[in-house]
DNA sequence: TGACAAACATACAGCATGTATGTATAGTGC
DNA sequence: GCACTATACATACATGCTGTATGTTTGTCA
């Protein structure tokens, strides 16, 4: 007989896991908790006793995207000294991660809608936008560059990502679209190079 | 006594209008079909009359606030003859214009996530994002910049711009921010450039 | 070991969407 | 001008989903 804490933690991990899943396939609108519960093996009534409400459960899902995503880029840009190379590996370790349907659906599309763009962005800034934000900083306290607003830059290079990622998984040549997208993208970062 | 095409106009332009408000207000999840209908003065059965659902009436909203935002960076622009010029007024507009509530909650928030990137990108693709599209192709044809690829270059900076204005939406200080942004995009422009 | 609380399961209430059906009126052919 | 048809709705209902209230089992701890 497992004791609570393991059972908790078990059941936690399963409903966010399950959930991941069913809200990637169908949708946060379309994925229904009774089905999430029955794949897990539980009932709803173990959903409300972990969750206050299905946004919860999904807020939840998303911290967890988020985490994993950052991770990513962090196990990528580790072994890099040059911070300059560090951002270009940065940026195509989160295009190329994101090509995961999970993290499109979850991260990017529903997550804004559903939690409200002020909330999804904490999370977001609590983890691969905190690395993208403190790689520009880095560059600017360096002299490497001098973009007008850090902040600024932050956010318009965020979203140009976000939106890449979503046009990349779609195209017919998905490859090309990422030399592509990478290619232009190291044009724009010149364009704020210290003259 | 109304002829039935002014009727048809009428009821459907009250439902459109009404819902974008609505939509605008509560987002697409909370805005419930009988509120907006009540408000319209009529009832569903007028709605699932002209909309096969309350999708297809989103969708008729997005296209409506995809087609006024298009027509006022048009107007934006109309005067301007510098390619380069016309590019950073139109951005300007854009971004002006995008501080309505409705364009970033229907437009920007909830239309990619409830109408799918797809079929959102679809409607963006022939409106605003045709007119940034046909300016870069132009500076590009007349060798003022070289992007790497044109498409690229479009999606990187339209999603710039879309995440940028949620930002400088809810800033402590808009205008700041909003200037901020130009600077920066234009910075980060001027690395197309033609070296 | 017995009380207490956590970890669920069950049952129900409420709301929202979509559909099926009914009705009044504008339009049209004769 | 009159019967007929189709359009423009209104009404009623079926269905599905969320959240809550309540019941039950089981680990935990004094």
């Amino acid at each position: 007989m497992p004791t609570k804490q393991e059972q908790r933690a078990a059941t936690m991990a399963k409903l966010i896991a399950v959930a991941r899943a069913q809200f990637a396939e169908h949708g946060y609108a379309h994925a229904a908790t009774e089905q999430i519960v029955q794949v897990a093996g539980v009932t709803r009534g173990a959903l409300y006793h972990y969750f206050d409400s299905k946004e919860g459960l999904f807020r939840a899902v998303v911290a967890e995207i988020q985490r994993d995503l950052a991770q990513r880029i962090i196990s990528a840009t580790a072994s890099i000294s040059d911070p300059w190379q560090q951002l270009l590996v940065g940026c195509r370790a989160f295009l190329s991660a994101s090509l995961d349907r999970d993290i499109q659906r979850i991260g990017l599309l529903d997550g804004p809608a559903i939690l409200g763009w002020e909330a999804w962005r904490k999370l977001d800034a609590e983890n691969s936008m905190r690395l993208l934000e403190s790689s520009i900083q880095q560059l600017a306290d360096s002299g490497i560059i001098a973009p007008a607003s850090v902040s600024a830059a932050t956010h318009l290079l965020s979203g140009a990502m976000n939106e890449a990622v979503l046009w990349i998984a779609q195209a017919a040549e998905p490859q090309q679209a990422l030399d592509a997208t990478i290619a232009v993208l190291e044009q724009l970062l010149s364009g704020l190079r210290q003259d």
